[in-house]
DNA sequence: GGTAATTGTGGGTAATTGTGGGTAAAACAA
DNA sequence: TTGTTTTACCCACAATTACCCACAATTACC
């Protein structure tokens, strides 16, 4: 599972390194094969060890085309997810196009998110970021169930 | 479980020595192995064992994301999650992007919260303490049915 | 109260990592 | 083909981090 807040820049190439605390996982588990795509759910952009990604295209093939959010999701992800590769020093090419999405500028953040990790412009990032924690503050509005019997 | 209270400095390098009374239990229990994270309630930070934080994984891995406040839970706390551990001196290093969010300074506390430790930076410590001091004595406000019942 | 051990704190140094850019190969368009 | 753009591979520097060692302050013990 990864995990972890980094921030890295995006070069004038649109490179952008992976911190080396993940490298060798990347490396040993999948051989740096990479899968980048975009998030659905947010301006930002999901990467996936191959393998990873392999599992998520089963289960979107599994969606029905009948049904509206499933089909754009599936056309969404599949559409956009292009291979990468970790050059000799960690880094990833980031397609004009997702970058684009995401609205990358020079400065990104990348955060573990268990099987993936997410790619964010780091402005955009943090101002998400400030918004949820002032949500989560003030105790009005609703909360959900599995939010209100959560311990931590 | 953890318990007790700490005042302890950050020094220029961000590294923050836990008190040597949980050295042991620590290194003995995890080898050493820490996460550290964001306490999104308040402006601190959560150190847990690493077994304590992985159990944290499993239950916000069953968050959905199609729900927007489970989807922000999971992003924050397991994006700002890092793995920390012990150094020969019982010191952990603070990210950089912890240190701001929880504004640490100088001087800091630690509170043993039970499965983890609070990190708070000793200013806003006490401010808080004293805020809730206040509240808590006036009878105001509404309590929740569990805390109605709760004798101490 | 005095002494010894432990703990908290600071800092130096070497290795690692992040970042930028040069150059050559490859892909693409005219 | 030829010219242009994009991508891959390489090298180099700056910043950060890990690993030591050392001293001061505190605590424990006799």
């Amino acid at each position: 599972m990864f995990r972890g807040f980094g921030t890295l820049s995006v070069d004038s190439k649109g490179r952008l390194a992976v911190p080396s605390r993940y490298r060798e996982r990347l490396s040993s588990e999948t051989g740096g094969y990479l899968v980048l795509t975009l998030n659905p759910m947010d301006r930002s952009l999901w990467l996936y060890p191959l393998v990873e990604w392999e599992y998520i295209e089963t289960k979107l093939a599994e969606l029905s085309d009948f049904d509206k959010q499933g089909r754009r999701t599936k056309q969404m992800m599949r559409g956009y997810a292009s291979d990468c590769q970790l050059d000799a020093q960690g880094r990833i090419l980031i397609p004009q196009e997702l970058r684009d999405y995401a609205q990358l500028t020079k400065q990104a953040v990348i955060l573990g998110q268990g099987n993936k990790f997410e790619i964010w412009d780091e402005k955009a990032w943090r101002e998400q970021r400030d918004h949820w924690l002032e949500q989560i503050g003030d105790d009005s509005g609703e909360t959900s169930d599995a939010l209100k019997s959560l311990s931590l």
